[in-house]
RNA sequence: GCCGGGGUCGCCUAGCCUGGUAGGGCGCCGGCCUGCUAAGCCGGUGGGGGAAACCCCGCGCGGGUUCAAAUCCCGCCCCCGGCGCCA
């Protein structure tokens, strides 16, 4: 029978040492391998041993179907022997089974060749886009940034310093109150008002209407999953701290529609003549940001809740690379679109999550902040999901399975490209001007900004000449 | 939320009352046959372990009774119909 297992389950079994060198790669301790390895080794011999003995009960069973009635006495008191024996054996399996699954969920994916290998700092800028505003103050960072790492951006030094992202929200511009939010809900939450609103829905539309006109199919997903499959999309034990969960229900809130995107097809065999799949998945995001400390606590920057676009793909194993460049250029796209100056990240092996293979980050040039911020981010998971989610592919010749390979990437999350849109955009009067291609998503509205957004307490006049 | 009906190997379906190897159809895969195609015929078509022979598990999920559970009992999930409630 041919075997249609995990990758990572394979190499596990077949080159432990290459598994090694994967997980090395993501500096992780390595001995997670050889501590799998066995647990898979005692778990499958155990099996073998316990399989055998109900085999020997099995026949004694099916025995006393025919037995004469003498016969049918001393065949049942055997069979509650081997029952005895087997009652230690099955508590002992479902032990072994517990933490064999345990132990071989938590194996993180392969690394690709291409990914650089290292900590944060070995993470490669592979492309740049746009011309970056940079503060005279900053330019030694952005440099470090850009030029030093290989990538050659264009920039114009400006003498007078933006306005941070927060302080335009709500002070310049006042149309966003986090305190009053922080009072009623918790801090990382925020109200939006009027204009900025507007933008975040004109935003949400702009990448809906790109996607599905590159042939995604547009989905309102679940904004709740079971316990069972936010465990298969995610690696729970490392980010049960991000996740909200229901009070008194197995139901917890998604942190993207990622999460479910991926279970669309869960326990579903897909035929080849049908893949990709590609869907543009629009919701709220939900994420606890325990961990994050004090980061980003000012603004809407690193927040609980926001709305999201999300590319998410199902495809053949040979097709998952080309489309993860797909998914990648479709971001960069929307971002061109908006005008935003970006560079994308090769992201490296000591920082990717377990699910993911490979993953681009497309990061927008800050000039209030002088660095680059994480925007967009787009991984290759290949069968990890997959194999949680048994989804599967049948190619016709032969009747072959296997497992799907997933994908996913943000297109828009719209409170963090606003962050971005407000500190990009912004003249020294604190003017905020409305990236063009959004225009016609506003256009419609008779109370929608079309333009610019002001500063309060400005006349609109001071940028009508 | 209450009452009733249901969930079977990709899809459809039999088996459940009365416990004893899950049967059939469609689709698909492989083969035979065949100027070609179609039809027809034969075999295969859930998961795991094993080099293989073969073995185990599997009838929505989890328990229980029994030598033996798709079948009997209990809890849960989901679907359909009716009633109630409701943006």
């Amino acid at each position: 029978m041919p075997s249609m297992s995990w990758s990572v389950l394979e190499l596990l079994r077949k080159d432990p040492e290459a598994l090694k060198e994967h997980v090395r790669k993501r500096l992780m301790d390595v001995s997670i391998v050889d501590k799998a390895r066995e647990i898979d080794t005692a778990w499958r011999k155990f099996q073998t041993e316990i399989n055998e003995v109900r085999h020997r009960h099995n026949v004694i069973s099916e025995k006393i179907a025919k037995a004469s009635p003498e016969e049918r006495q001393r065949l049942v008191e055997e069979a509650k022997r081997l029952l005895g024996q087997l009652q230690d054996m099955e508590k002992r399996m479902k032990e072994l089974d517990e933490l064999w699954e345990k132990t071989i969920r938590s194996l993180p994916n392969i690394v690709h060749e291409s990914v650089p290998v290292g900590d944060e700092s070995a993470s490669k800028p592979i492309r740049v886009w746009g011309k970056a505003r940079v503060y005279k103050e900053h330019l030694d960072q952005f440099l470090e940034e850009t030029a030093k790492k290989g990538v050659e951006m264009d920039y114009e030094v400006i003498e007078w310093k933006p306005i941070g992202h927060a302080d335009m929200l709500e002070n310049v511009l006042g149309l966003g109150d986090t305190e009053k939010a922080s009072e009623v809900a918790g801090s990382r939450f925020y109200y939006l008002f009027d204009d900025i609103v507007w933008l975040d829905m004109a935003l949400l539309w702009y990448a809906v209407d790109f996607l599905t006109q590159k042939g995604y199919t547009l989905v309102i997903p679940p904004y709740m999953l079971r316990g069972f499959v936010i465990t298969s999309v995610i690696d729970y034990e490392g980010l049960k701290d991000a996740i909200y969960k229901i009070e008194g229900e197995d139901l917890y809130l998604i942190g993207t529609a990622e999460h479910s995107l991926a279970a669309l097809h869960m326990g579903e065999e897909i035929d080849e003549d049908l893949l990709p799949l590609k869907y543009v998945g629009i919701s709220p995001s939900f994420r606890k940001e325990a961990g994050a400390g004090n980061r980003d606590l000012k603004g809407i920057f690193r927040v609980h809740q926001f709305h999201k676009v999300e590319q998410f793909v199902f495809s053949l194993p040979e097709q998952s690379w080309e489309i993860h460049e797909e998914l990648i250029r479709n971001a960069e796209e929307l971002f061109k679109g908006l005008g935003l100056p970006f560079r994308v990240v090769n992201i490296a092996s000591g920082d990717l999550g377990a699910p993911a293979a490979k993953k681009y980050d497309l990061e927008v040039w800050m000039p209030a902040q002088g660095r680059f911020r994480e925007m967009v981010s787009a991984s290759n998971d290949l069968d990890w999901q997959s194999y949680r989610l048994k989804i599967r592919f049948v190619r016709r010749k032969g009747r072959v399975k296997g497992y799907v390979h997933t994908l996913n990437s943000t297109g828009i999350a719209s409170t963090r490209t606003i962050t971005a849109i407000l500190e990009n955009n912004q003249d020294p009067e604190g003017v905020v001007e409305i990236p063009k291609i959004l225009r016609k998503y506003l256009e419609p509205f008779a109370k929608a900004p079309k333009d610019y957004i002001y500063p309060r307490k400005k006349s609109a006049s001071a940028k009508s000449f």
